[in-house]
DNA sequence: AAAAATATAATTGCACACAATTTAATTGTT
DNA sequence: AACAATTAAATTGTGTGCAATTATATTTTT
């Protein structure tokens, strides 16, 4: 008797788990969005300014670890930032490899203004707490072994 | 007594979800780059592939629907595709409108090799089966809400 | 000290994502 | 039938991500 041919359960959409997470990545990123433009930042640039805020003056190499980036996607981008005012960019005084980047006062102030930013986010997804920290410690052991293995 | 200022905790990264996810999203595609490569295929390739594999003659606004994508991330790939040999893109019969995708020979084929694609993947994640439940039906709800919402 | 090795960014080229707009076809409305 | 409204893709323009390469500075080795 003909078998029509199925589609083997692994190569299937719904069965996998990374789908969901590069959609649910690239939501998030785009609800971020409009919240952002009032303060003339995409989502990678919003997460430059917090690790500025903490750490004024970290370099190229150091912001790239931390955001697991690396300088093809962080000196355009830092480039535009500059142009936008709210970053200097300065080579290292006692090493000229290494591209230091220090906030402007526009790029201090512009702190207060993200305050609005998460609790708006928080309005977007109405997850409970519990989940979210779930959801995070998830993807923090998905990122590590990806990173390690 | 002078006080350091210090960042609020909300514009913390590490006290945020959406930086893990959005790191854990860019670490998988990353992760399925060297295995793809074999097929010449990127990773919103291979979930095109996945989708026509069970739908063949699906059109763009369908496939856009279930990618969470729209045209202009779409056509542009589509077209590609095409290139490759992999995919034809027909204007509907009864629409001129549409744009309907059909599998060629060789698009078919590749299923079979992309069979090694999911378990390569799972000996890069060693995550508990019930923690990768956990995540893709958290990444599920966070999508929905943000979709909704 | 000169040469080789290493380290840090920058550059190049390609493929997404996506908002906004445009084009073309279809449907509905007078 | 003519016109307006709607719909489906395509197009345009900007900003990522990232592999691979290049440029430059520093460190290590000879």
């Amino acid at each position: 008797m003909p078998v029509k041919s199925t589609l083997p359960q692994v190569l299937k959409l719904e069965k996998q788990v990374c789908f969901p997470l590069y959609s649910a990545a690239n939501a998030m990123v785009r609800a971020y969005r409009p919240l952002l433009d009032k303060l003339d930042l995409t989502y990678l640039q919003y997460l430059v300014m917090m690790v500025l805020w903490e750490n004024d003056g970290i370099n190229v190499k150091e912001l790239g670890h931390r955001l697991y980036l690396d300088s093809g996607t962080l000196t355009p981008m830092l480039k535009r930032m500059e142009a936008k005012g709210y970053v200097l960019r300065k080579r290292g005084e006692a090493d000229e490899r290494v591209r230091e980047l220090y906030l402007t006062e526009a790029g201090k102030q512009l702190q207060e203004k993200a305050l609005s930013i998460p609790e708006a986010m928080a309005c977007k997804v109405a997850m409970a707490p519990e989940e979210q920290k779930q959801l995070k410690s998830l993807c923090e052991t998905l990122l590590t072994q990806i990173e390690e293995g």
